[in-house]
This record gives C-alpha cells, structure tokens and sequence, in this order.
DNA sequence: GTTCTGGATGTTAGCGATAACCTAGAGCCC
DNA sequence: GGGCTCTAGGTTATCGCTAACATCCAGAAC
C-alpha cells in the first residue's frame, strides 16, 4: 500500500495477485467469469480477494476494455414516483457495470421535441439507450434513435415486437387478475377507466379487464368504460362522470394509480365511503398509492428491478456486437396484486339506488 | 482513428493535440481550467476541440487523478417527488464528475438500523456521502459517518452548525414570503400546519410564519398552529382539527405539499371551495403540488440544483483534503414562491361564521 | 518417440488522461 | 554578461485493468 500520488491506498489486482501467488492476469479472469483457471486456483484467488477486501477499480476497467461508459436514459414525466423508482434501479445496474447514467428529460409532446431530445443523446456520446414508458412507443423517438444507430431497451412497451428488446410485466395477466379479485368479493358491476389511448399498456389491462370479466360469465358490454389518460386530472373527469350515474358502479378500477387517487378524491367529496360505498382500485403501486385514504388496492410492478434487468439487457447486447439490431428480446418479469384497503364487497343489493 | 480493440473511434487528447499542434498535456491543461497557457494557444486548442467534438473519457480521467469514484448517497422517504428531483440533479453533477452514486436505502427509524444503513458505505468504498432530508439531521448516522471518517455534505439541513458542509434555502425567510403573500390577499386568521418535530427547517419555516405575522402587525398567537410530521396522514389529521373550529381559518399553511394535499382533501370533503372558501398553501412544489386540484401556491426549492450543489462540494473538499473536517461551509441557494390557484383574497367578512 | 492439441497460466502492451518533473526562453537584476 | 526567476510548454511515467499473444505442459494421436 504504497503512498502514489492518489490518497486512497486501494487493493489493485496486483496486491491480490501476489497474495495468491498467481499473476494479474489471472486474478482478472477468476473475476470475470473466470474460463480456463484450475478450481484450485480460483479458489485460491477468491480467497485473497476476500481477505484483502478487494473491489475492482470502475474507472481502471472500462478504460480496459474500451466498453459502453454512458448510458442514455430519456424520461418524459411518468409519475415523479415511478422514475424515482426507476432510477435507483438503472443506477444500480449502471454503476455494477461500470458506466454512467445519462438522463435526459423529454418535456414535449409533439413529435419535433422528441425528436430533439433524442438527438441530444447523438451528440453526448450515450453507446445505448433505455426508455421508460411512456417513450418506449413514441415513434419519433425511435425513428431518431435508429437513424442515429443508437441501441435501445424499452421498459413496460406494452407488448412485443418484432426486433425490439423490451422488458415488461404481463399486463394483461395483471389486469385480469385484479378483475378477478373484484369478482370474487362480489362485484358485479364494475367500471373501468382507461389508460392513455397511445400506450399499448392500456389496451392491454383493458383487455385482461374484458378476459376476466367474461371468463366470470359476465356481460363485458354491461360494463362501464371510460377514457383516461394516465394523469390524475382525466381520472377526476372520468370518475365524475361515473358517479353522476345511476346506479353507480360497485367498484371502479382505474388503469394507474394516479387516476384512482382522482377517483378516491372525488367519491370522497361526494360524500361515499371507500370501500363501504365503492371500491376502488389502481395499477402500479406507487407512493401515491398509500398516500391516500384508505391505501389502494393495486398491482405492483418491480419497477427498479425491471429497470436494472433493462440496463443489463442493453450492456449485453452492447457487449455482443457494434449496434445492429440483432433479433430482438423480451423479459417478462412477475407481478403481484397488492390488497389494501380500498376494496370490499359490495353494498347490500339496491344500496345504490 | 485508427481502429483499436475498442469499438468506438473516440476522440483522444492526441487527436486534439496533434490537430492544434501542440502535446496532449496542453490539451489536458485547457480542458482544466488552464494555467500556464498562453492565450493563443489556449484558442487553438479550444478550436481544436470543438471541430473534432472532443469529450474526455471520464474513466480515463478519474483513473488517471485516482480521485474519489463512487460517492454515496443515503436516503429515507423524503416524497418519491422529492428523491426524484433530488437523484436528477446528484446524476448529472456525479457523471460531470466522472463518478458514480451509490444508494443506499435507510427504511428504519431507528438509530440501530440507521446507523447499519450507514455502515454500509463503510464496506462499499464510497469516499463520501451527501445526505438528503431528513437524514442529514439523524444523529446516528453522522456518528457512524464520523466514526468510519467518512465526509459528507448535507441537503437542506435547516439551520447551519459549525464544522458541517449543507447546502440549502432560507427557510425562514421563505416561509416568511408565503405568510406575508397571505397577508397580501387580506388573510387575517391564517392557520399553520407544523413540520416533523425533529427537523430544524420545520422550526425555521414556523419562525418565518410568526415572523411575517408579527412585521404585519398581527398577533401571532392568535394564529392556530397544529403539529404534524410532513406525512399526508397528519396534514388530513391536522386540518381535520382545524375545520371543525369556527370560525375556520381563512387560510392554511401546511409546511410541506403532502399536508397541504392532505388538506385540500379535506377540505373538499367538507364541501368548502378552494380558493373561495378558504386558502390553502404548501411548501416545496413536488409534483404533487401540481397533481391536486386546485394546483397549490407554493414555495420550489431548485431540488435538482441544490442536490447538485451538493455533490460539487463534496468532491471539491475531498480534492482538497484527505478528509479532515476542514472549516464547514454553507450555501444557501434562492427559493421562489409559486402562486397557483389555491389562494385568493378571504370570504367576506362573517362568511365563515 | 515425436508431433500435435488444447487448457492453464504468464508477459507485454496498451486504454486515455494527468502528476510530477524537466526544458527552453524571456525578462530582470547587479 | 552571468545568474536568477518565472512562464509556457514538453516528457515521462504511471493510474488499475485486461486484450492479445506467448508459453508451458499433460495427455492424445500417430
């Protein structure tokens, strides 16, 4: 431990080497992966390397293999609670690998400004990029990306396709099941409100919607659907429109977690009691979710885990050639239903009318 | 650009160098500040760089100074909003700086689990830490942060202490401006909703409120003030108590966004119309500021700025030495105050009776 | 026995940038 | 004019790690 003219005396390869009483060479191999080291011998140097408290130097290593150091990651306002959660997954995986997070915000709507953002990322000089959604199916987006070879991973791009590489959960699974569980607490007459009509993600949870309903043997027509458009805002309108009905609903489901806290503020100023009165659920298991009265009954999805799967995805793919488009991958990762408080059976028969 | 093992054709100093006609160590000059360059050549090489697009290898860089690579950063729950914005700006000042951000989670309350939270790092090699609310006031986690003679830098600690880096807005004189913007609209029975009890900025917010009331002539204790803990749950609790009194406050000053959501909530449930009825304000414009209907007036702290701030300061003190505690150093950054549509002038007189 | 094969290791040479040291002049003093 | 200081700039030697190639040796193949 040497006193260089860098202050932190840090474990290098070679300290380890020389513990083990192998070369450096060596050491890295048992490191990464290890191919073609004796058993005995990599036992020996993991030995050492957990003595010394060894941890590869980042910097030291990308500057090796002249690999990937910054990643792109274009955010247009998902809920501040998904990207933070987003972020600490990307993060995660960024630094494991040794590079950077780029993060660009992507304010616009219309297509020239996607289109510019993007085009940052050409100029910075991002190897990969990954995209949340709701990016993931914007095509101007994509369009400037691959015109300016740039690799991408999409995350939640509601189903797949063809030579895009895409992590998601099933949300039509999903969907369904959260129907279900309304079901079997005995609804009957349930209302959907439905996500941004761009997304492919919403048609999909409509879809599991629709499944569950009829697998039930009920009449998906009898169902009311509204529009929405993912924002706290189109859940208000959508659930006033709901509750001018009559009968009103049972339950409601909302495609994301921040159209049924709209929902819950608005039953609430119309003096209902949740989950007494109506039920309501959502979709995502954001902050949000719980800070609202009762807490939602939702779907969780392994938001920072979907988000580090999607930053390994890319490294590999980064890693295995110069940018082509190979054929395309896809990850389902699990989901779970999370019961809270906002749901309960129904109201006796004719409460509602 | 010849092509070697790495796959990207990077732009090197060399390039630079050769294509302004001078040594690598020149170029390397410029880029950093540059001492000892004569201004010509500082031109040639700056002219240089822009026609070749040059970008230093940030792990080249790091490798080469052997200078600090991964800096932590140890959070607890402050709003999703908040983490975001926060992660956003401690991103872009870790990447300029060619380090990486290590996040730690701390859930516990406890002193125990806050204190193993924080020992973590000790084991990660991170080479200093910034620290944002609440934690940078947890006495555990600055003892075992000290006690591993780990440095760090705080966000948003209330109040400055002597020997400890913080990064910050004034408080006071913020909480002050919303208060006399109260006062402004006609408001004479302003209520307040306190922040958590443990945190200074709760306590310097409330002194800037009974500081505006006491310049205006007022009495502040004739103000209600209700405690709370920053959490969406005591700002219902809170303004619950608040609106079963009469007459009702004119206006509420919750000390965070998610009481004065709360409180919208509330309010709305009791039937009372925002801004006509009644006034309702929070403090430091997260997202959900803008998610809640009527759109809160509020104070923004630049989140994204100060975390930012943070982590130059950091990385600045530990440049300049091992890690001493050095002198302390404070900075307080400019806030703004937000006005949406939650406040107007008060009911007419007696309208609240 | 000789040649070949292939797995396990060591050696060398960078990756791109900079710290530390060195050099050549310019300006200045006595 | 010799010695000195100061500045602008170049040289060299790493930082820690890993590709690429070289080496060595056991066993297989002939």
């Amino acid at each position: 431990m040497r006193a260089t003219r860098r202050g932190q005396g840090g474990v290098t390869v070679q300290d380890v080497a020389r513990a083990a009483g192998v070369s450096a060479m060596t050491v890295s191999r048992v490191v990464n992966g290890g191919h073609n080291v004796r058993e005995s011998t990599r036992l020996a140097v993991a030995e050492a390397i957990e003595r010394l408290q060894y941890k590869p130097n980042p910097a030291a290593r990308s500057l090796a293999v002249g690999e990937a150091t910054q990643i792109g990651l274009l955010y247009a306002n998902p809920s501040a609670a998904y990207l933070s959660q987003f972020l600490i997954g990307a993060l995660a995986a960024a630094r494991r690998a040794g590079c950077h997070l780029v993060l660009e915000p992507c304010e616009g709507e219309s297509a020239d400004e996607q289109a510019e953002s993007t085009r940052q990322f050409a100029g910075a000089d991002v190897q990969g990029v990954i995209l949340p959604p709701p990016l993931c199916e914007s095509e101007p987006v994509r369009t400037e990306l691959a015109a300016a070879g740039i690799p991408s991973v999409a995350v939640a791009m509601g189903r797949h396709e063809a030579g895009t590489y895409n992590v998601r959960i099933d949300d039509f699974e999903a969907a369904a099941a959260m129907t279900r569980h309304l079901i079997d607490l005995g609804h009957r007459d349930i209302a959907f409100i439905r996500g941004h009509p761009n997304q492919v993600a919403s048609a999909e949870r409509y879809r599991g919607f629709v499944h569950a309903v009829e697998a039930a043997g009920l009449d998906p027509k009898a169902m009311r659907v509204e529009p929405g458009y993912f924002t706290y805002r189109s859940g208000l309108a959508a659930t006033e429109r709901l509750l001018r009905q009559s009968p009103r609903p049972t339950a409601i489901f909302a495609a994301n977690d921040d159209m049924a806290a709209a929902a819950v503020g608005v039953a609430h100023r119309q003096g209902l009691h949740i989950p007494r009165d109506i039920s309501i659920v959502g979709f995502d298991d954001v902050a949000l979710a719980t800070n609202v009265w009762p807490e939602l009954t939702t779907v969780r999805q392994p938001i920072a885990q979907m988000a580090e799967t999607a930053v390994a995805m890319l490294l590999a793919r980064l890693r295995k050639r110069g940018g082509d488009a190979g054929e395309g991958e896809e990850l389902v990762v699990p989901h779970e239903l999370i019961v809270r408080e906002s749901t309960a059976p129904p109201p006796k028969a004719g409460g509602a009318r």
